[in-house]
DNA sequence: AGCACGCCGACT
DNA sequence: GTCGGCGTGCTC
């Protein structure tokens, strides 16, 4: 016997959850996740649509009472199943319960009241009312009265204020409605929040090469060929222009398309050339708009009044009834991954939009993630390359700073001499410079500032974090020492973690140039609103000499009178205890470093490190990512971390330390059970931990994570399935869990 | 949302 | 007693 899970097509709050059905034999194999059907509902057994939003053997309702599904309705697949098919695919793949998924998947619908605005409208005469007036008073019919007072006075009044302020309810008015006094009119009218734009022919010619990739993509796509491809071309190469061309093309053969860009880097010259190219047939979706203008914006797409949108992860759940094209721009960016449950990621997903409406996927970048290259070098993916900066402009020259030197040389300060040197020129010659504080997460390990040695995990190959009481411990697998005093490597007793923020560094720099003019811009300088653009409209403006910052100011701007760009410590991002790092570092380095000398004059970098051997380093300065990648997915193959391999993290919520201590031990057990089974057949899957999480503590809420790495995704997700009906037979009280495959952070 | 149930005052 | 208004609560 099955059942399935209905969320009935009523769109009203206290209706807008799941009510399970018995699903009748003669439909049995008819009835998946998506599909819209017919129920009997209510009291009345009112004949009403509904979505099945899941299928499962038992049911939590009291079998006696369950009514049945009619029917199938004949509407098919519309958009909510396709949307609802899709939530099914996030629960099953990233683990989460189906309301979370259809949460994340569904647009807004409390705004429809908002839009929807209803009234009533007096319909009999003047005297017809006082006659009813007098009528209901005789009745002692109060609410009725109330209702007919006010009617006397307006011709309209709204109803949720009739129903709200006035006290009346909906049965009063409905009655005064069959009475033929009044009527109840449903108004909707939505705005276009971007207004008109007009449509300008203007259109770049494209490159042999552009060509060649939009040519190719197309041929595929009349030839019925749906895949995903990745562009991977420097900054610089014209890649939104193939974007837009793809777009245009798919967009003539009656399909929409979906531009996602990573969260807040969307640069207002791509905004302008989109608007050119297809006027008020895209829309943009960000954070900053409201629930209702999001409203909006799916019912105009649901309506086909526009084609395109552009947008975060999230806007790959744009209500489109038939996508065409989905481009992702900055492919490796990580804000691609959701942070919270369910953690999905938009890459994935995309493909996912794709097969259920027959679309391609086009990737870009000019640091591509490990994952989308791999695929693109083992053949799943088709790979473009754009090579030449149609710009123009010189690579910048690349200086790379030994701080183990400078220390020999008895410079104990943040700045090398190097950096002194060239920081001083530029403050002469009038011209601006960047410090770039790659600081990420909570990196906290212990290097030596004589040879550079770096702590690191025997077993996971990541670097150890500094620990209360005088312990290092592996984020990955727990592995705990004690905290050493001495460098293994030389004897040095200069081994420490490495603690330096980015008002630290405009202090030095203040003290060491006087008359310099600094900004700094983090997390303590952009905390009110506004002020990150201010910062950078300031530096621009050539209000500044030096800008000091984290991350943020590496994303997405073009300073052309840049022309030095210091990195202060590339260990920073390098040695944080994930295995992610070396990436990071390589992304992070090489954006950076393409900050400098956008102008004329040609700039230069200089990358401080007390690892200038390490190949993430190396092979930024050279600006080399092939040589990057053949290194970087060699460590990944030995330690089979992806994308080489999957990795599931499970993570674990406790208020109390023990309580969570005790689920992550069981869950874990439970998970090496299943290990313990196909051991004889692969010997490479693998349980790491259970640890504490990199932060141990938030809000008082302690943090236990565990890792299980195996060459195939599938048998992830049956433990991951086997773990949550494990769950679910013994419900938790305070604790809570979650899932994450292919983690972008450590935790 | 929309329907039944049940309480409460009014009227034959 | 019975009838109708109208607030309340439930819908697999």
């Amino acid at each position: 016997m099955f059942f399935a899970d209905v969320i009935v097509d009523i769109s009203h709050e206290k209706v807008d959850r799941p009510f399970q059905y018995r699903i009748p034999e003669r439909l049995q194999d008819r009835i998946s996740i998506g599909v819209c059907v017919w129920v009997p509902f209510g009291q009345g057994n009112k004949m009403t649509q509904g979505y099945v939003i899941d299928v499962t053997e038992e049911c939590h309702f009291d079998p006696a009472k369950m009514k049945e599904i009619s029917s199938l309705s004949k509407d098919g697949v519309t958009v909510e199943s396709r949307l609802i098919q899709l939530a099914g695919w996030i629960r099953e793949n990233y683990g989460s319960t189906m309301i979370q998924a259809l949460k994340t998947v569904l647009p807004a619908k409390r705004s429809v009241q908002k839009l929807l605005i209803r009234k009533v409208e007096r319909r009999a005469s003047r005297e017809a009312v006082i006659a009813a007036l007098g009528e209901a008073g005789r009745k002692k019919q109060y609410a009725k009265e109330k209702l007919l007072r006010e009617l006397l006075d307006n011709e309209v009044l709204p109803y949720e204020w009739i129903v709200g302020k006035l006290g009346v309810s909906a049965a009063a008015v409905r009655s005064l409605e069959k009475a033929e006094i009044l009527s109840v009119v449903t108004e909707s009218g939505y705005r276009n929040p971007v207004g008109e734009r007009k449509r300008e022919g203007t259109r770049n010619r494209l490159s042999p090469a552009q060509q060649h990739i939009v040519d190719s993509v197309l041929e595929d796509y009349d030839k019925g060929i749906r895949k995903t491809y990745l562009i991977h071309g420097i900054t610089g190469s014209g890649k939104t222009e193939v974007y837009m061309s793809l777009i245009e093309q798919v967009v003539a053969r009656g399909k929409q398309a979906i531009f996602l860009i990573p969260e807040i880097s969307l640069t207002y010259q791509t905004l302008v050339r989109f608007y050119q190219r297809f006027g008020d047939r895209v829309s943009l979706i960000n954070s900053t708009l409201s629930a209702g203008e999001k409203y909006d914006q799916c019912q105009r797409a649901r309506n086909r009044e526009i084609d395109v949108i552009i947008g975060p992860r999230s806007a790959l759940f744009t209500p489109f009834p038939e996508i065409g094209l989905i481009v992702i721009d900055e492919e490796h960016e990580g804000s691609y991954k959701s942070e919270n449950s369910p953690k999905y990621h938009a890459r994935e997903t995309a493909e996912e939009v794709a097969r259920l409406h027959g679309a391609s996927v086009v990737l870009g970048s000019a640091t591509p993630s490990l994952e989308a290259y791999y695929r693109a070098r083992t053949g799943k993916y088709g790979l473009f390359q754009l090579n030449e900066r149609l710009t123009g402009g010189s690579l910048p020259e690349v200086h790379m700073v030994d701080l183990r030197e400078e220390l020999k040389a008895g410079n104990r300060s943040i700045f090398s001499r190097r950096l002194q040197e060239l920081l001083g020129d530029r403050l002469e010659k009038g011209e601006q410079s960047m410090l770039f504080l790659n600081r990420r997460g909570y990196a906290g390990f212990l290097s030596c500032r004589s040879c550079g040695y770096v702590v690191k995990c025997p077993h996971c190959d990541v670097s150890l974090s500094e620990h209360g009481g005088g312990r290092m411990v592996c984020h990955y697998c727990g592995y705990e020492t004690a905290r050493v005093t001495v460098c293994p490597q030389c004897g040095s007793r200069y081994i420490s973690g490495f603690r330096a923020g980015t008002q630290q560094i405009e202090e030095k720099l203040q003290e060491l140039f006087p008359a310099a003019r600094i900004l700094r811009m983090d997390a303590d300088t952009t905390r009110t609103k506004g002020s990150y653009e201010k910062i950078l409209s300031a530096f621009a403006g050539g209000e500044a000499d030096v800008l000091i910052g984290t991350q943020m100011i590496v994303k997405g701007h073009d300073f052309p009178r840049v022309t030095l760009v210091g990195i202060i410590a590339a260990d920073l991002s390098l040695s944080v205890g994930d295995f992610r790092a070396g990436e990071r570092t390589f992304q992070l380095l090489t954006q950076a470093a393409g900050r400098a000398g956008r102008g004329e004059s040609p700039g230069e970098v200089v990358i401080q490190t007390y690892q200038p051997e390490h190949y993430a380093l190396v092979h930024a300065s050279h600006q080399d990512y092939e040589s990057f990648y053949q290194e970087e997915i060699l460590y990944r193959e030995m330690l089979s971390y992806p994308p080489v391999a999957h990795m599931l993290a499970v993570q674990i919520f406790a208020s109390q330390e023990e309580a969570g201590l005790e689920l992550a031990g069981k869950l874990a057990e439970a998970a090496r059970g299943f290990i313990d089974e196909r051991e004889s057949v692969e010997k490479r899957l693998l349980l790491m931990g259970p640890a504490p999480a990199s932060i141990g503590r938030i809000n008082d809420i302690f943090r236990f994570v565990f890792y299980l790495k195996y060459a195939d995704y599938g048998t992830l997700l049956q433990i991951k399935n086997a773990l949550e009906k494990l769950l679910e037979e013994q419900p938790l009280k305070k604790e809570s869990v979650q899932f994450d495959f292919d983690p972008m952070n450590t935790m």
